[in-house]
DNA sequence: AAAAAAT
């Protein structure tokens, strides 16, 4: 299976060779002809999958036969429409929009919070075709009549589950009434509670369904690591973690800003090449860490669930979660920005004890029993220091009590621990000489360096 | 109880 046999405008295959790629994913062969047949969709995705371009690819090419050069506003009616629920997400499918529109005479534009509104408007004046926006500023340009929806052909909610969490939904529910003249609805979400399903009831006529992950599913592809751990030390295992882990790149999620401001920072003064991306950044600061992280100049990035969804990494091996997501969903979301497009991923949760009641929603979502791992020196009754642990383990006594346990899975909770199971399979130790990519370059010596680049704004 | 998103 090629791109070229999926009925692509020529002028977006083109684009779509330049960016080196040649097969479509599951998701884009399943969903391009649907979406070029002019169907509802729902699409049961994550990101990750190849799900962006699985939109985009066909809505530029049905755009495509009417596009023209002219410079008056009235011939570039706004004709698709994509909602996301956060800012990076929006920025991120526009860039994809523009780089799959290059060689068409059809304009994209992003509109989002957190920034100017006045610099979105001359674009969105002038006239695009295809627009991303988050639902609050597009809200905002509606009323201030910068933008007319009247015109939208294609409407795609991206991340649904996601909006509807974040309390879009009355939002989407104005904005899709703006929407006269909408004929093609798309809808795409990792997981389908009941409200999902109603919002798809309602807006979706005979869609076609396209699923390529399991629902509420973790990627097999994902090893999920649970270390207990007290509270207080979770910031001492985190670091020991990452210094004794070959993690390349990863993400570190907090369940709140203040935590993550805070996790960065330590690892900062630590001389760990980390930033933290949270909603209390400004937006500038938020776009410029993505967009290190993205490069792979930045290596730890230190998030809360604002990067949980949506954020499209390559091959982002590790993910660790400081602390579990209040919500089981988030963690699904969490990990599956590791273990992408086929490669291997490893998630590793720090949990404490009062974390017990989250990892048993997670448990449940997912229909997996998660089995704790204690760290010794770090989680609750293992005293022994991390370098002391392999050679003083006694085999045989600790495999009577880890062989039982093999057989009926205790419930991993804290009560169920015993300090003794074995050692991390992965662990691997390497001096840090060796593994200098997750810190920074040795800079000169100067007492201020360090202070306020990650405090809050 | 937290985060995200319009100001």
């Amino acid at each position: 299976m090629t791109f070229a046999t999926l009925g692509l405008a020529p002028e977006v295959l083109k684009a779509v060779a330049q960016e080196g790629y040649e097969h479509p994913t599951p998701i884009q062969a399943q969903a391009i002809p649907h979406v070029l047949s002019g169907r509802d969709l729902l699409g049961a995705a994550q990101t990750g999958t190849g799900k962006t371009a699985a939109f985009v690819l066909p809505i530029l090419t049905r755009l495509a036969p009417h596009a023209n050069t002219s410079v008056s506003p009235a011939r570039h009616p706004l004709r698709a429409l994509i909602l996301t629920p956060t800012r990076e997400l929006a920025d991120q499918v526009f860039e994809s929009a523009k780089t799959y529109g290059k060689h068409l005479p059809l304009r994209s534009h992003v509109v989002f919070g957190g920034v100017d509104i006045n610099g979105q408007i001359p674009p969105l004046r002038a006239g695009v075709e295809v627009l991303v926006a988050t639902p609050g500023r597009l809200l905002d340009h509606v009323q201030q009549k910068t933008v007319n929806l009247a015109q939208v052909e294609i409407l795609v909610l991206d991340e649904a589950d996601r909006m509807l969490d974040m309390g879009f939904i009355l939002d989407i529910k104005k904005i899709i009434s703006l929407l006269t003249n909408r004929k093609q609805t798309l809808l795409f979400s990792a997981t389908f509670s009941p409200e999902i399903k109603r919002l798809a009831g309602e807006f979706l006529n005979a869609p076609a369904l396209v699923e390529v992950a399991r629902q509420n599913a973790t990627n097999d592809n994902v090893e999920q690591i649970l270390h207990p751990c007290e509270t207080f030390r979770k910031r001492a295992l985190l670091a020991h973690l990452i210094r004794t882990h070959d993690m390349g790149q990863v993400i570190v999620f907090n369940r709140t800003k203040q935590g993550a401001d805070q996790v960065a920072r330590d690892l900062k003064r630590d001389g760990f090449n980390c930033e933290a991306i949270h909603g209390d950044r400004e937006q500038r600061a938020r776009l410029e860490v993505m967009a290190r992280f993205k490069e792979g100049q930045l290596k730890i990035l230190v998030a809360t669930d604002v990067a949980a969804r949506g954020l499209d990494i390559n091959e982002l091996p590790f993910v660790v979660n400081f602390e579990l997501p209040n919500s089981p969903e988030d963690y699904v979301h969490r990990i599956g920005r590791t273990g992408r497009a086929g490669a291997k991923g490893v998630a590793i949760s720090l949990v404490d004890p009062g974390e017990e009641k989250a990892l048993a929603g997670i448990q449940k979502l997912i229909k997996k029993e998660l089995q704790l791992t204690p760290v010794p020196g770090y989680s609750p009754g293992t005293t022994r220091a991390p370098e002391a642990r392999r050679e003083e383990s006694d085999p045989r006594r600790e495999g009577e009590r880890y062989r039982g346990r093999e057989r009926a899975p205790a419930r991993a909770t804290h009560a169920a621990l015993e300090p003794s199971i074995p050692a991390l399979p992965r662990l691997r130790e390497k001096p840090l000489s060796q593994i200098p990519a997750l810190f920074l370059p040795p800079r000169a010596p100067a007492p201020q360096a360090s202070a306020g680049d990650t405090s809050q704004d």
